[in-house]
DNA sequence: GCAAAAGTGTTATCCCTACACCCATGA
DNA sequence: TCATGGGTGTAGGGATAACACTTTTGC
């Protein structure tokens, strides 16, 4: 206990933070963690923490995501770095944040030690946020909504395997609109990031759709 | 002197620096400052250093980038954060980095305190860099001419007041490939963001052309 | 008058959009 | 047989790309 590290100069302190976005209900949820300590205590706010002095600073929202929530091996990219003086009452504190996309299918919340509680929340029904991780949020949407139109990011969000019919409808929730059946399958093979499986979906009452997989489900290609 | 500033757990330091490009003789160049102390010292480096407490990052790469260089009021945007455990000898560093970019009647170098020299140098001709510079600068290089076709962002390289000669050839350089006059000029003018002053430029050996300046010379518009 | 860049419209091509009907299945 | 989503092609419109000649000036 104590002030063990001793520099010349004050030095902020480094966090990561993480927007994790998923898809469920067809709608966009982002999860947030209800804070077990002050400041800001039984606020919601992104999940994330500080830096360890080793370790790589994607290594670091990775950690924090698994550690506060149970999540791993989604898609994660840097978003900004935020640094505004007084966005930590405490102190000085550097956020380098992330955003990540989970699959629908591999949602599996556990809180723990840092995180009273772990949920996930529609972006029109957010509570009021801790620090300035509404700003966060904002930023983090907006660079989604940009990707979509010129990548494959929305694969992101996908299963191993899916139908058509899911593809579209991950694409008219993310762009909030309805699209054309026909051109939306044109467009989405014409990409050529997706094969047929050759197995059939045979839910529901109705014909059985295709089932289709991501040629290379780990790329994010840059289209157009 | 000695070691003033304690804390509970190991802190890295925090830096910024920045990538300024420029164009002058129909190429794409770039400012690097030769370090005057260690380590990789008389190496060539991007400007930048050390944030100050309470200070605001972009306040810093701005900081910076006048002590060093002498260069302010340009455009400035954050690129990425580099934090890679071992990018610099010395101890564990992070770098908050961004690009900006300088008119070609702006440059004014001037070396100071702790750049012993500054220079501009094309892309293809970088000398050895220190720390992870070369990284950023591919990076900064690939932001920019993404920029370039969805953005304004190569008005900020012009004048006050520019031909649409003149401006072709910025467009020109920065894609590295020719652009057709007619086309080029009806798709900038389209664009609504400069309009004639009435002047003419009546330099040279050939009809005088018509002086264009920006609307709106502080924005960057996204287009598209 | 000649070299050098400024300035100006039309046509063809490609891509995106709009649009309607049959198919296979479960209930 | 009916409800449900799966599956398919074509035609029109708008944007982009290709293309050549006249103008104004300095030397």
């Amino acid at each position: 206990m104590g002030t063990q590290y001793s520099y010349q100069y004050p030095r902020p302190a480094v966090t990561t933070d993480v927007v994790v976005f998923t898809l469920r209900d067809q709608q966009l949820k982002l999860l947030l963690v209800k804070r077990g300590r002050p400041p800001f205590v039984d606020m919601w706010a992104l999940p994330g923490g500080f830096l360890d002095i080793d370790e790589d600073l994607e290594a670091c929202a990775k950690r924090e995501l698994e550690e506060e929530t149970g999540i791993r091996g989604v898609y994660l990219e840097q978003l900004y770095t935020f640094g505004q003086p007084n966005r930590d009452p405490r102190e000085r504190v550097i956020s380098v944040t992330y955003y990540a996309l989970v699959p629908s299918d591999h949602i599996d919340l556990r809180a723990s030690s840092d995180a009273a509680d772990a949920d996930w929340f529609s972006l029109g029904q957010l509570p009021a946020l801790a620090f300035d991780h509404q700003e966060i949020i904002t930023l983090a949407h907006q660079r989604l909504v940009a990707k979509l139109h010129y990548s494959t990011i929305a694969f992101q969000f996908m299963p191993e395997t899916f139908t058509l019919g899911e593809l579209q409808k991950v694409y008219e929730t993310l762009r909030n609109e309805e699209l054309d059946k026909r051109n939306f399958r044109k467009w989405i093979l014409s990409l050529g990031q997706i094969e047929k499986s050759g197995e059939l979906c045979k839910t529901g009452n109705h014909r059985p759709a295709q089932i289709y997989r991501l040629k290379n489900p780990e790329r994010v290609e840059i289209i157009k």
